[in-house]
RNA sequence: CGCGGGGUGGAGCAGUCUGGAAGCUCGUCUGGCUCAUAACCAGAAGGCCGUGGGUUCAAAUCCCACCCCCGCAACCA
């Protein structure tokens, strides 16, 4: 192997979640989102890496902790627990998971904005204003819906103090010229625009620093401010990689996998990570993510999930009904990643039977019976028959990798099933319970097809639905059927 | 005038950017098949595409006005 050719690599990010609240439907989402493309391009042979991430600091953890007689570390620590618990009950395979309260985020940091600091990008000035800490923001006069936030419904505090600002705006030109020219991609197209529609408006420089929020990351250069929970959190992305100003302690994994290829994050957050977390980059000459694909909203049978409606949806909760996979197709299958989507779990029971039980599960059930009954469960081979189906095998695999490559996730996935249905129909053309008693040799030939389809199929389906797609390759490989079982069991 | 999403057969949605014979999944009805998880396959019924106006040979699609739903990430914020 020649020694300077380097792999091709591949790096994909989940939004760093803050832990203020347990893991919902939404955090799970994104973070599927994640695994599929990490687990697909580790298929495609890509060096890849997937990180998640928790974000710990803010006046708002601070709080919470305080409202529970702990101290924010222990918080921290047991709400942390809770997402890496979630991540394991749907399979996610990531590579690393970095907490902002952990040492080595915090020096990459502090490296960070001491070198910021140093570049002369940072400067000082009194800000007043009316502060809301549900939003860990200033609020203008105007956002305010009589003295309180319209989104926390709570009375914003006038506060006055000193902070440090980021020169913001410096940036914005450059900015948007890399999203146009598409060195930095934004998809889907709505959510480009209505980044771009921000940066016109020649949004000011942003604060980098609290004075009064003591659960932080202190300044380097005046320890009595912390670092806004905000400006941090951004850099867990490359802190994640080892990332310092230092070259002597400049991570292995940064020069490997930054720029990131792909940044998954929620509507939400489109400003903090499409116009914030570049210009900090810009400032240090770093590269910029290669493209961030953004995510919708959830609602549970039309409506927002709240406690007060009792209608959360819990991951937990999805996967006891329909298990991991089960919970990975619903999710995923539902709308076209960047739009808004509504879950209903009778939705879900109809569409799990639908795709999962009666589709795919019991095309397995069908083959693999008359693998055994027709063929003794031998699936030996025969290159030289098994020409049959060979152009559909090609399409169904070309297909998906064209809608893969183009960020159609739920395309993709939904493709693989479009799949299946055209082989039930064909099933029913051949007549195999007929070619048994008739033309035995033909229909050798199409279940060894057949079982190549499928294994195409497995594959295909491993990185949404790793267990099943596993499952499915195995037991068509060869040359002995090995029996998967009952995939999906039907739900009443 | 904070921002954004949406109103298409019984249900959930695609189609709207780039006008040109209304599609998909589920459900319902009828028929077929038996290898399969009461599954699979074929066919049928069912829609003046939120309302009103406009542009056009032609509008779900473009323009204007209006009405109605919903969300802004979250666990007592």
């Amino acid at each position: 192997m020649p020694k300077n050719v380097s792999k091709k690599t591949f790096y994909v990010t989940t939004p760093i979640y803050y832990i203020n609240a347990k893991p919902h439907i939404g955090h799970a989402y994104s973070t599927i989102v994640a695994d599929v493309l990490a687990r697909w391009h580790r298929n495609l042979g890509e060096e890849t890496f997937f990180s998640v991430g928790t974000d710990e600091h803010g006046a708002k953890i601070a709080e919470a902790s305080e409202k529970q007689g702990l101290p924010p570390k222990e918080f921290a620590d047991i709400m942390s627990e809770k997402f890496r618990e979630c991540w394991k009950l749907l399979n996610i395979q990531y590579d690393d998971l970095i907490r902002t309260t952990e040492t080595r985020h915090k020096e990459s940091v502090v490296s960070f904005m001491q070198e910021l600091y140093k570049r002369k990008f940072i400067y000082q000035a009194e800000y007043e204003g009316w502060y809301c800490k549900g939003c860990e923001k200033f609020l203008t006069e105007k956002e305010l819906v009589s003295g309180m936030c319209p989104d926390h419904k709570r009375p914003a505090e006038w506060i006055k103090e000193k902070n440090y600002f980021f020169k913001l705006k410096k940036f914005l030109p450059k900015i948007q010229q890399m999203i146009c020219d598409g060195d930095m991609q934004i998809v889907p197209k709505k959510r480009e625009n209505e980044v771009l529609s921000l940066l016109k408006q020649n949004l000011p420089d942003f604060s980098v620093s609290r004075q009064n929020v003591r659960w932080g990351i202190p300044l380097p250069f005046d320890p009595t401010q912390t670092i806004y929970v905000w400006v941090e959190a951004l850099q867990n992305y490359i802190s994640i990689l080892g990332f310092s100003t230092t070259a002597a302690q400049q991570g292995e994994r940064f020069q490997k996998f930054w720029p990131a290829d792909v940044q998954i994050i929620g509507k939400e957050i489109s400003k903090f990570h499409c116009i914030f977390w570049p210009a900090l980059l810009l400032a240090l000459a770093l590269p910029l993510p290669k493209k961030f694909l953004v995510g919708g909203f959830f609602t549970f049978d039309g409506q927002k999930m709240s406690k007060s409606l009792g209608n959360v949806l819990a991951p937990k909760t999805l996967v006891e009904r329909f298990g991991v996979d089960g919970t990975r197709f619903l999710l995923l299958s539902q709308f076209p990643y960047g739009e808004d989507g509504d879950i209903a779990l009778a939705g879900c029971v109809e569409r799990y039977n639908a795709h999962l039980a009666d589709n795919v599960g019991n095309l397995v059930s069908r083959i693999g019976t008359m693998i055994q009954k027709y063929l003794q469960g031998r699936i030996e081979t025969h290159p030289e028959k098994q020409i049959i189906l060979e152009e559909t095998n090609k399409s169904i695999e070309e297909r998906f990798s064209a809608l893969m490559a183009r960020d159609q996730i739920q395309e993709a996935l939904l493709s693989l099933f479009e799949a299946s249905t055209k082989l039930n129909q064909h099933i029913e053309e051949v007549k195999p319970w007929k070619l048994a008693k008739t033309h035995p040799t033909i229909l050798k030939q199409h279940l060894l097809s057949w079982s190549h389809t499928l294994h195409v199929i497995g594959r295909c389906l491993a990185p949404f639905l790793p267990n099943t797609g596993e499952r499915i390759q195995r037991a068509f490989r060869g040359p002995e059927f090995q029996n998967p079982g009952i995939l999906f069991p039907k739900i009443s």
